[in-house]
DNA sequence: ATTAACATACCGTCCAGACGGTTGACGTAC
DNA sequence: GTACGTCAACCGTCTGGACGGTATGTTAAT
């Protein structure tokens, strides 16, 4: 059958990512190894096996976050669209997937993304990823006004969720929509031109 | 003369304001009392003195870049400007003003307010925020979803600068412009319509 | 003299990380 | 198939230092 881990590593690992993110969410960056440790049922010991440091954990999240991410806009890639702005389409449609849920969901709270990125180490590793989404979306086949505002609103969509909590399903469908408009060259113009 | 305060009590306030500020950018919100108290030219006594525990240096720091955000868009107000969107357009202006300077360009690093609202109890206090400047964007006069998009953009503002650094003058000036540009009736619709 | 504005010394707690152990899975040899 | 070596996965404890906050002095303005 298949591989089983040697008890169960990566269950653990993931466990200990879980309750990090959980832990940051309420207590800030100011989080003990101790409480992710016991939160995630692991000694603090065990916890260290995985994490060699407190800063190694901090990492692991922002790499957790960061694939997860990415993952979400793969997911909503469709296939069936060989258009313009099919990038920049999968992103709108996954920042905006009102169906996530259980883990995932606090995968996707804004509380949890600043606490991380007020983690120094961490921030520097998500400028990396930043530019890296930048360029593929710049290379969407879209006006580069038109990328340049939708990519303002996405970034601006975690800051308006952790300022003011996620906005009713109405106003969220109309941003949505807006933004999808944007990616048709046959939508509203909006470029100077 | 002036009432010039007994050995300059605000002077050293803002200085620890200020030390605060920096240290919070370097080092995140684990900065210790210490530390800001040290670069603050004080000694950690002279801390507590004014702010009584860290929570109420935290909380006074997030009055602080509230009080200044105000006062930059108070600034910006157009007096010879009375058509709709005049509060839109001031924010606007306030958020690509591109000649702050010396301490108030700390002020205005977006990782500073990232490890800000990294802190609960500011965030608490930040949505209070949050929610007063939406009210007014909304009483602006402008169409909802204009002023929806605006809105997001400039919050996208301080997490694309987080996440990419500052943007490059031409493609600030442009963005700005398409701003103000939708804060024009005359200007590119983008409402579905 | 009184009070605000500091400084100094200190205490109790918390916490990151080190360290030495223990357990279980897996191969290997017989 | 069983005894054994080996290595990753994990546990529990300890410690040195950092850090928030207190208690108490000291200085300057009014």
């Amino acid at each position: 059958m298949g591989t089983v881990l040697q008890r169960d590593a990566e269950r653990t690992r993931r466990a200990l990512l879980d309750a990090a993110a959980t832990a940051l969410r309420t207590l800030g960056p100011s989080v003990s190894l101790d409480v992710v440790a016991l939160q995630a049922g692991v000694s603090k010991g065990g916890l260290l096996h995985h994490f060699r440091s407190k800063d190694e954990l901090f990492a692991g999240l922002a790499g957790e976050w960061m694939a997860r991410f990415d993952a979400a806009v793969q997911t909503h890639l469709d296939p069936a669209d060989a258009e313009p702005g099919r990038l920049c389409r999968a992103h709108i449609r996954a920042a905006f997937d009102d169906t996530v849920t259980g883990d995932d969901q606090l995968w996707s709270d804004p509380a949890v993304l600043a606490a991380l990125l007020a983690v120094p180490e961490v921030l520097r590793r998500a400028r990396e990823s930043g530019v890296r989404w930048r360029s593929e979306l710049s290379a969407d086949g879209l006006h580069p006004d038109r990328v340049l505002l939708i990519s303002r609103v996405l970034d601006g969509m975690w800051m308006t969720e952790l300022l003011e909590g996620r906005a009713d399903l109405d106003e969220r469908h109309r941003t949505r929509d807006i933004l999808l408009g944007l990616t048709r060259d046959t939508g509203p113009m909006i470029a100077a031109e």
